[in-house]
DNA sequence: TGTATTATAGAATGATCATTCTATCTAAAA
DNA sequence: TTTTAGATAGAATGATCATTCTATAATACA
């Protein structure tokens, strides 16, 4: 991991890999296939601890849960979306890009968590169908790990106004309308 | 371009992209000093053709300035969201994380249309200060963009309701509070 | 104890590919 | 027409680097 997101995928070397792993480069042939299965294996773990921590909000009580939810959701944030992390998830999609594996595995990841939030929006929330939601969230996310990755101090500073404003309307959206 | 969509930065050759130039790969160290400084030049033919862009905002009138403003965005995503645009985006993001140079160009993209958004909202919305409004603004724009481009179908669907429900309340928030 | 299996190393191999080099062509200028 | 400068080509060069190969150590097993 720290080889990826220092040099980027293509520029991090089996050798160097091998020496930050403490072992040889022909050693790491005996655990992966080849230099795609590394990444393949990391973006499984990321999709796995992932999952642990959004399986939490369902601890969190039916009342007052937008903003229960917001809360965690920003500590979430300042905790774990360091440089690192999200230098790691963008070379993550962008060798999705090119290698099916790894675009495999990333859409899984993806399956699962909308899966979960569906779940836990429908029960603290009352919604049948957070389909909706579920996007709005994730689009933000997505757009706030990119921009607070690139500029953390600003961010940071109206992080919480930031998050109230644009997630709370989007929670307390009723269910989607068909047309 | 369309090499570094297809194949990615690293992966496109000059041959390739001699192939399509059209010309051989010599002579494409006649035009530029290195692969760097072709998608060096890409940025910045893309930082100057967004500005443009959020230049016709200075058309629309004052009044209704938010839900015009919401039209625009949205005629915007629809029509130059393709898979190649956003596959451009991403090389281009992605390099600049390992290329000096590209980064400095992105950054100075970033910093006109900063610029331009904040004299526009200045004058269109009445706003002091709209760092965080813009701030918002481009995290929402991020987020849109990647998830659009992983999932053209779903997103197109519901794009105007996100839109309005996301945006509506960023643009009307007063000015940035101090603390 | 001896034997098989797995762990480990590090060098050799073979591609790939950016960049450079040398040469030729074109077209304008003198 | 001759000269000069730029346009263009394509082969040669030299790195870099993933992967494979061969050999040796360690461990489990009989």
């Amino acid at each position: 991991m720290r080889c990826f997101v220092e040099k980027g995928f293509h520029k991090a070397g089996i050798a160097e890999i091998a020496d930050q792993a403490q072992m040889s480069p022909g050693h790491i042939y005996h655990y992966f296939k080849n230099k795609g299965a590394i990444i393949t294996a990391i973006v499984k773990r990321e999709g796995d601890e992932a999952l642990l921590r959004i399986k939490e909000l369902e601890a969190l009580p039916r009342e007052n849960f937008a903003e229960l939810f917001i809360q965690h959701f920003e500590e979430g944030i300042k905790n774990r979306l360091t440089a690192f992390q999200t230098g790691l998830n963008f070379e993550i999609i962008s060798e999705s890009r090119k290698n099916p594996d790894v675009a495999a595995q990333l859409k899984s990841n993806d399956e699962r968590i909308r899966n979960l939030f569906s779940e836990i929006f429908r029960e603290k929330l009352d919604l049948q169908n957070p389909g909706l939601q579920i996007d709005a969230l994730l689009t933000l996310m997505v757009g706030i790990s990119t921009r607070y990755a690139r500029n953390p101090e600003r961010t940071s500073e109206n992080l919480g106004l930031l998050l109230r404003t644009v997630l709370l309307p989007v929670l307390n959206m009723t269910d989607a309308p068909r047309n």
